[in-house]
DNA sequence: TTGTATGCGTTATCAA
DNA sequence: TTGATAACGCATACAA
């Protein structure tokens, strides 16, 4: 068996109730025996058994995560390994530990949740996608259990923690930019229209064209739910029109590289005949040929603020409900001219 | 506060110790009072608190991920998001819990992993990685703490339990196969060298050569540690040779998409000029233009066994040590003639 | 087949 | 400033 507090109370000829107040750094602790019961601590390598701990104290110390359900293959996407990076970092920074929930339906999802919280497993939730009408997000608010939305809450937005860019904006200026850089006939060429940024860049799309006056054409706008043909799809819907667009605004870097490929099967030049501009700002951005315009939406400080913010809600839980915003940045490439 | 054990107990008409009994199917306890007790639990939603019963069985019921340290990119791999849904899906089917390990150094991810086992907060471990000399191995196996590992040991190759493809015969059947299609020149670009993966294919690259008699030429064997960088530079290298390979046997697919933009930027044609194979097969593979020719190793696989392995051998620690090697199969696409 | 009593390793309350 | 002692919620050896 490991050496426990009881081990070290006798050790140190204090009580148990002793060890534990040096170990939460009790202020009613004399420095003397701090210094005296630290040293056997550190001697015999005692750490305190983590049940224990937390059946006493009725707090776990971890994170839990949520990935959105994995139908297609989203998870390829670098975004999560990216954003995990970041989690994990100011985890490790604050000695949280990093719980990540299995289940691959959304039902399934929902069920370990609702498990985790129940059976106490956790001290609070990040939610990695932001999507309509979602049934974790609901849950865990009638529960008034902590959680932290990465991206931004379809409804109730003061009312929940998010970490967001401000996607309106960012594709708003990136539309911006093409028309600055004299083109007309945009393409926006989105995600999946359940979630929320991919709804948020559509409305900057729409936004940016109105304010220059450039009428919106219905057939520019297309929305792909899978990652893995949609890049390909959208590209051979675009070309087939008599009209086509010389600029395309794809929101995500993985179905851009999709496109990409299809264009050059097809001997369509980038950024000579199209210019595309993506977003995230992963690394096969600046691996792909040509490389990739794309916007830098920061996404390993997505994950660390809120991680942050959750930590903080946890920690004081009569906190007010916050907002987050990471700034973007455009990345200028070989994909756009 | 939710509702424990005991409330069961009190409605039920029965002791605590009996519902705990009916709660792990145990078979000494009659039908009836297993029916009454369990339409309470479904009735009021019960479900055992985590730490209690954790610390009551000394058992966690959950595993714990370790990840490489993560200095370069390397999380931006798909290969870690694919075998981690291998991970999580048997974990769901078999009621196991995900916790993955923090830090970002090698000394850092050291630390996390002696702090979970002395704190107990996971039952066993599995090893994303298999590396030289690695301290996490040693200090598992000091421990006798169960693990498994993804990839070949470096050394104690019987009292590991692993599960892995046939790399040196993966490898070597790749380059059979450019042989047979004529090739004689052929390169090899492997990834981090201190990575075992990146060992057996060389030596799998070697065997063939060896057995079609053709000469090894040192230069046409480039190790790059850089996911990022090291598919250009590898390419930059290998093309300034005045007897240029017209085969690339390439271990990552990340690797072979960075060639795969230095080539078009220079105007080498691919599979024209050069044809190229490489490993994993992940989602970019296909998405690549020309789409790659890639050995599928069948990552979500190596997760989902991985994940078996381990709780078997949790289950039963007397278990001997295990290999499990998943087939591997070439998919052909357009990067190779 | 079921109940009683005790232990698991902490934290926290209340005295001293 | 410190020490007893009672939770915390469940598992299990032993009794019945």
């Amino acid at each position: 068996m490991g050496v426990t507090i009881n081990d070290i109370a006798k050790l140190a000829n204090v009580a148990p109730s002793t060890v534990s107040r040096v170990i939460a750094d009790h202020p009613s602790i004399s420095q003397k025996t701090k210094d005296r019961v630290r040293a056997l601590i550190e001697e015999l390598g005692y750490q305190p058994n983590y049940q224990a701990q937390s059946l006493g104290s009725n707090t776990t110390n971890t994170i839990g995560i949520v990935m959105p359900d994995s139908t297609d293959r989203v998870f390829q996407n670098p975004f999560f390994p990216e954003i995990m990076r970041g989690i994990s970092n100011i985890a490790h920074d604050k000695s949280y530990e990093i719980l990540i929930s299995t289940g691959t339906t959304e039902q399934e999802i929902v069920e370990s949740v609702k498990r985790m919280v129940q059976r106490k497993r956790v001290d609070g939730f990040i939610l990695l996608y932001s999507k309509m009408d979602d049934q974790v997000s609901d849950y865990l608010r009638s529960k008034k259990f902590p959680f932290v939305i990465v991206g931004k809450p379809d409804k109730n937005i003061d009312a929940i923690t998010h970490v967001d860019n401000d996607n309106v904006q960012a594709a708003k200026e990136t539309v911006d930019y093409f028309i600055k850089k004299g083109h007309r006939q945009i393409a926006f060429v989105g995600g999946d229209p359940t979630q929320v940024v991919t709804v948020d860049r559509m409305e900057g799309y729409k936004l940016a064209l109105q304010e220059a006056n450039i009428p919106l054409r219905e057939e520019l706008i297309i929305r792909e739910k899978s990652l893995r043909e949609g890049g390909r799809e959208a590209a051979r819907e675009l070309m087939k029109l008599d009209n086509k667009p010389t600029a395309l605004l794809v929101t995500d870097d993985l179905i851009a590289l999709g496109m990409l490929t299809n264009f050059a099967q097809n001997n369509v030049k980038v950024p000579d005949d199209v210019s595309i501009i993506s977003f995230n700002n992963v690394l096969i951005a600046e691996m792909a040929h040509p490389a990739l315009t794309s916007v830098d939406i920061q996404v390993f400080k997505l994950g660390y603020y809120a991680g942050d913010c959750l930590i903080e809600k946890i920690k004081n839980p009569e906190e007010p409900h916050k907002r987050v915003i990471v700034p973007f940045k455009l990345v200028e490439r070989e994909s756009c001219k």
